[in-house]
Parts: C-alpha cells; sequence; structure tokens
DNA sequence: CGTGGATTTGATACGGGTCAATGAGGGTGG
DNA sequence: CCACCCTCATTGACCCGTATCAAATCCACG
C-alpha cells in the first residue's frame, strides 16, 4: 500500500487530477494522523466531497448535520449572529481544520453558521462511518480533545482579549494568528494573505469596521505594518507585532 | 458490590463520614457516569484528596500539573491575567467538574490560574492512573469530548456576549449561568447564591465593578432582581431576564 | 459596637460606535 | 484601452456609554 498511487489508478476523490495523486483527502489531517495509509485509503473512499464557491452557506446555524465535515483546501469562517443581525466570527478554519463533531457525538444543533470565505473544498465523514472509526481507532478521540484544546484556548484568548485587553492588543493577536495560517517570510518580512474583508477582522475582533481601519491605519504609520492591496497585509515588525498582542 | 457500603467500612476517602458512606466521591462526575460501582471504587481509591481555603490556589497559570483536579464541593474560578495585573475569569467550576486535562494528555502548561471561590473538596487523579483509566474505558474520552464540547459553548457564548451583545445582556446571561448552577426555586423567584463578588463579576463578564453595581442596581429598580444580602441576588422575573439575556 | 473591606453613588474624561462623505480598486462594457 | 460603476475601505465629526477617579455608605466580622 504504497502513498502514492500509480498514475493509472484514479485516487479516492472520484477525480483523475495531480493534487489527488499526490495526497489523499485524508492525508495531513492531524487528527488522522495516527493512522496508516491503508486506513486513510479506506475512509477516504467513503467520505463525499464537494466544491464550495465564496460565501456559500456550508453548514446553517441551529441545523442537525449527520457528518463530519473536513476542509480539505481553502478557508471558512464560524459565526454566530444577534437577533438585530450583528455577526461574531468564532473561528477561522483552514486546511486539515473539521467541524460538527459535537452535533455528530451528541446530537446538539449547531450554534454556529459555516461560510466559505473562498473556494474551498470540503470531505464530509458520516456519522455511521466517524462513529465507526472512532470505535475501531480509540486515538482519534485524543486526537479530537487535543485539537478541542488548541480550539479552547483560542476562545480562551479571544475572551480574555475581549474583557481586558486595548484594542490594538486584539488586532494585533489576530494579525499574527492569520500570519502563523496564512503568512509567507519574505526577505521584507512577513506576508499575510488575508482570507477575511475589513468588516470580517471587525466582526472576528468584535468592533466596528471603521475601528479597524483606523487602528490598522495607526499601526502602518508606526510601520509595523503595510497594507498591499486589500487583501495582503506585510507585517514589517514582528517582534513590535507580538509585543502588542501580549 | 453494593453501592452504599455498611457503616462499618471506611470509605475510600479515608474518612468515616457521612457524606462519604453515602457517595463515593467519583460519584455523581459525569465524565465516569458510564463506569460501574466497583471500578468507581477502584478509581476512587488511587485519587488524593485536598481541602482548600477561600482565596486558596490550587492551579497556578504557566505550571505543569501531572493530575486532573476533579471539583468534589464547592466552587473556583479559572482564570487569566494580563501583564497589567487585570484578571479576566474564563470559568467557574463547581462539583463534577475538572480541569487540568489538557496539561496533562498533551504537555501544554496550563493557561489559567484556578482559585477557589470557596471552601472546597478537591479529587486528584495523577497522570498514570487517569490514562490508564481512558486506555481501558474509551468511553470516558467521549464524554470528555462532550464535556468540553459544552465548555466550548459556554465560551463561544462569552465571545459573542462580549463582541456584539449589550452590557445588560451580558449580565443577564452571567444571572442565568449562576442561577442555573446555585439556583434555587422559591415562590417569589429563584434564589441565587453568588459564588462571586461583584469584582469577580466584572472580571467574568470583562467590565468595571462599578458599572456591574450600576447595571444590577438598574434590574433592580425595574424589578427583575433584587439583592439579598451581598452574596445572593433573588430573581423574581425570569422571564424577563431570559429575555434580556436572548 | 467599631473597624476595614466591599459596594454603591456621583462627576468627569475618553475611547470607540455611528453616521456621512470621500477615496481607492477591480471588474465590466463600450 | 479607457471610462465607468459598484463595492469596499478610509477619513472625519460627533455623541453615547463605560472606565476611571473620588467619596460616601453599607455590611460582615471580630
Amino acid at each position: 500500500m504504497a502513498s502514492s498511487a500509480p498514475a493509472s489508478r484514479s485516487c479516492s476523490c472520484g477525480q483523475h487530477c495531480a493534487h489527488c495523486l499526490e495526497k489523499l483527502c485524508t492525508h495531513g489531517i492531524p487528527i488522522f494522523a495516527s493512522l496508516a495509509v491503508d486506513q486513510l485509503e479506506k475512509i477516504a473512499g467513503k467520505t463525499l466531497h464537494r466544491s464550495y464557491e465564496k460565501g456559500e452557506t456550508i453548514l446553517e446555524e441551529g441545523s442537525h448535520p449527520d457528518y463530519v465535515a473536513i476542509l480539505n483546501g481553502g478557508s471558512v469562517k464560524a459565526s454566530r449572529f444577534t437577533a438585530d443581525g450583528r455577526e461574531q466570527i468564532l473561528y477561522v478554519f483552514s486546511e486539515g481544520d473539521f467541524f460538527g463533531e459535537q452535533n455528530l457525538l451528541f446530537d446538539r444543533p449547531a450554534v454556529y453558521a459555516v461560510t466559505a470565505l473562498e473556494p474551498c473544498r470540503l470531505c464530509f465523514l458520516y456519522k455511521k462511518d466517524f462513529q465507526q472509526l472512532l470505535a475501531d481507532n480509540p486515538d482519534i478521540g485524543l486526537r479530537i480533545i487535543s485539537e478541542l484544546g488548541w480550539r479552547m484556548s483560542h476562545l480562551e484568548n479571544s475572551v480574555r482579549n475581549m474583557g481586558v485587553r486595548s484594542l490594538e492588543s486584539r488586532i494585533g493577536a489576530v494579525l499574527l494568528e492569520l500570519a502563523g495560517k496564512y503568512g509567507a517570510k519574505q526577505d521584507d518580512g512577513t506576508l499575510v494573505r488575508m482570507p477575511l474583508s475589513r468588516e470580517g477582522l471587525a466582526n472576528y475582533i468584535g468592533i466596528a469596521r471603521e475601528t479597524v481601519s483606523r487602528k490598522l491605519g495607526m499601526l502602518e504609520d508606526e510601520g509595523m505594518i503595510r497594507s498591499v492591496g486589500a487583501r495582503h497585509i506585510l507585517i514589517r515588525d514582528m517582534k513590535a507585532l507580538e509585543e502588542l498582542a501580549g
């Protein structure tokens, strides 16, 4: 069971593309890291796949999905809304992240909506198969606990930041987070591809979009960052930003 | 293996009190709910016990505990601090809650400090025993995932509330949460024993203590609640409060 | 009954939300 | 290829809400 199948064999995605021949869609997913290649192939064979366009809703708040969704390319946001339509983004997920496990394992309705931030590919693993998988591989449970732990510490940071930290600090923290996920080192700094618009950033941080503009402007004046087009930010002084974010 | 041992037999807590004869310290702990009584007794035999006074620190931020702590009476707060000493309370734990599992399972330093809010009793289950337990009973892992799920949805609520909800709404939500944990129905409403001081409430909600006073005063003027001494609040109009909290 | 910490109340300042107008990009069609 | 338009982002002015500082009062405890 070699990891790279012969080119003549269609990959488990049902497509015959270079991408899929290079990697199984279950490959590189942290919660499956302990599985052998043949197991990965078996799972991959049971997954459904679908692509989404930017702005498409993948999961609606309050629904009862009967699958775990694993993000296999692109990025999505998970957000909740208030009665008056204001949005609070809770997570930005990218390749390798999953969602829906709570709803599936414990029959709880989804408390957030998931929406594509850019074109993206998702694998869906249905309830029965996922439960089987968990039963057969107890340490996937551990890996899920681990991932939930990270997610919790992300939320714990958000709560602390929103509660007691200054705006600049919160913006700094979000920039650092996005830099970690979407940043590329260059000789003049780290160029970050921003999956979120200014409004998205605002809804992630929990402030007004105008304030995001103002504060980013200030950071730019101080030479810490530089806007590159509308969807990129160059971090010129990572040290200072880390200082700011605490 | 009867659940209530004969009175002549000392309970697993090493004490000979009515309390312990009535229930094992591992009893009523949700994550152990699936275990049989003899298993509970076996675990209880491996736990260490300790009582803490109000204000005592149980776990320090940044430390590497090698145990899971299970709260067996009383209540504690889990909080983080900023460099300038401001506190953000993340959780209020009470009987049956546990903490330390992340640090133990994945060797991550604790990101929050845990402090007793009132005299309380804790059981400590050490790394080796806890891991053994998890290995022997895979569905404890599931129960932990479930509990983490609840905790996450608590945090997700906090984030949304802090981001986009009004202060009144956030105060209402906290009152409801505490009412659920520490409230007792009476004919004139629900009397809630408040484990947190006004300052504690402020640090939980992420606002100034003076503002807590003012807003509670407003709710009292509106007849929704009534302060009873410093450490109790009577919720007179639960409907209105739920409305407020959203 | 007195003392000290916690809570409430009051006055003031300032940060950030909101509204409104202007400016920059990117895609479309002429 | 350029002009236009539509959307998103920026900038400015103003105002409200909450933090902050200060003082008075309450309450629990010895």
